[in-house]
DNA sequence: CGGAGTGGCTGC
DNA sequence: GCAGCCACTCCG
């Protein structure tokens, strides 16, 4: 699972040959169908109202543990105001529902023997809302890792409360934003060419007690080898 | 000058962003343009067959004054000896003339406004045989750095003699070389892709009598700020 | 997928 | 603390 919003994917292409052979390349898509290649070719497309300070672009995850990659975890565990207008972080301006959490997100192409090539490049409105899953024998083999990305999934609505909160906001629906913040996620959303800003069908109270609820997908989350 | 010989480069890049701007990296290139970024992969490239302890990597230079970088200059003054079984500091078992030393070696990129792409990747058969000038407005203004360089370069025929003697056997023509370095030479030759181990035009006397004999280049030295 | 360019760990 | 080394990112 990931913490990107609606609309969004993720996808892992493995590197077939060369040097780099078993390498792995990571693109996204926007939900215009938007192929994004790297953190700055991202923080440039969202512009500068959106703090991807703490968003692994590798993994899709934000990072809780204070500076990335390993070293040292002492001190203050990342101060996420910093600089902050609001964590905005990678929560897009977009009109969301409580399926959010619940979106197809991660595709990994070329596992072996696998010449799966699922279409990312179409709009959201016609991807089925389904993970997609490549290859179902890696389950055994890999169950540690399957379990964690399975424990990934069922941690992220603990922490998207208040983002839930802020694509209320954005979507024109919450009341208690700074205006400051609204135009940002509008010309944000407006600028992105993404779903339009309208209403909000389900209520706020209704997402943030069932942030989980919706239809399970019953996909296989790929470890990441 | 450097001790580098016949068709290697040597490469110092200025960092221009990021955290470590300003910072110099130092490359190589092997005669057959493979890019070298550490002594440790220098190294691995040559094989044990070459006792690089004294060689600097980052200034391209023998070390003569023991032990590398000021610290204890105390005890032994470094046993040149140990583990060698020749001093075989980069000297590769490549065809080599007498015009070695003037070799083109350091190229220097991203001085301010120099905008000089020198293309080091290419091989050395369609190298011009002459110091690349990125600046001479250096000149001037480095008279005692530029004076370093000049005496090193000077300087380098005298400690070169033995050096000559394993250039010219590695290339098949001394006689006096134990069987296991010639073989270890010519493996290395072989591996480096580099120019064919064929037979030494010239006659080893009259390099050693003349070891900074040929063409001058006319070059400049540019100084390693 | 390559490779220049930079980040950042590690050893001294 | 800093230099060296290497991994990784990012874009062609």
């Amino acid at each position: 699972m990931s913490a990107l919003p609606h609309g969004w994917k993720r996808e892992e292409v493995v590197r077939q040959s060369g040097l780099s052979a078993g390498k792995t390349d990571v693109y996204y898509y926007s939900p215009d169908g938007k192929k994004i290649r790297s953190k700055p070719q991202l923080a440039r497309l969202l512009g500068d109202a959106f703090d991807l300070s703490a968003f692994d672009f590798r993994t899709g995850r934000i990072i809780y543990s204070a500076v990335r990659k390993s070293k040292r975890q002492k001190g203050s565990p990342f101060d996420f105001a910093r600089g902050m207008r609001l964590d905005t972080s990678l929560v897009l301006p977009i009109r969301q529902t409580a399926s959010i959490f619940k979106q197809p997100v991660t595709v990994i192409r070329n596992r072996p023997e696998s010449k799966t090539k699922t279409d990312l490049k179409h709009g959201v409105q016609e991807q089925p809302r389904q993970v997609v899953v490549l290859e179902k024998r890696l389950q055994g083999l890999r169950a540690c890792d399957s379990n964690e990305e399975e424990i990934e999934c069922m941690e992220l609505p603990r922490n998207m409360n208040e983002k839930s909160e802020l694509m209320m906001v954005a979507a024109g629906v919450g009341p208690e934003l700074a205006t400051e913040s609204v135009l940002q996620s509008i010309s944000a959303a407006l600028h992105l060419n993404a779903v339009p800003v309208t209403g909000q069908s389900s209520s706020r109270t209704a997402i943030q007690k069932n942030p989980g609820s919706g239809k399970e997908d019953g996909g296989i989350f790929l470890p990441v080898l």
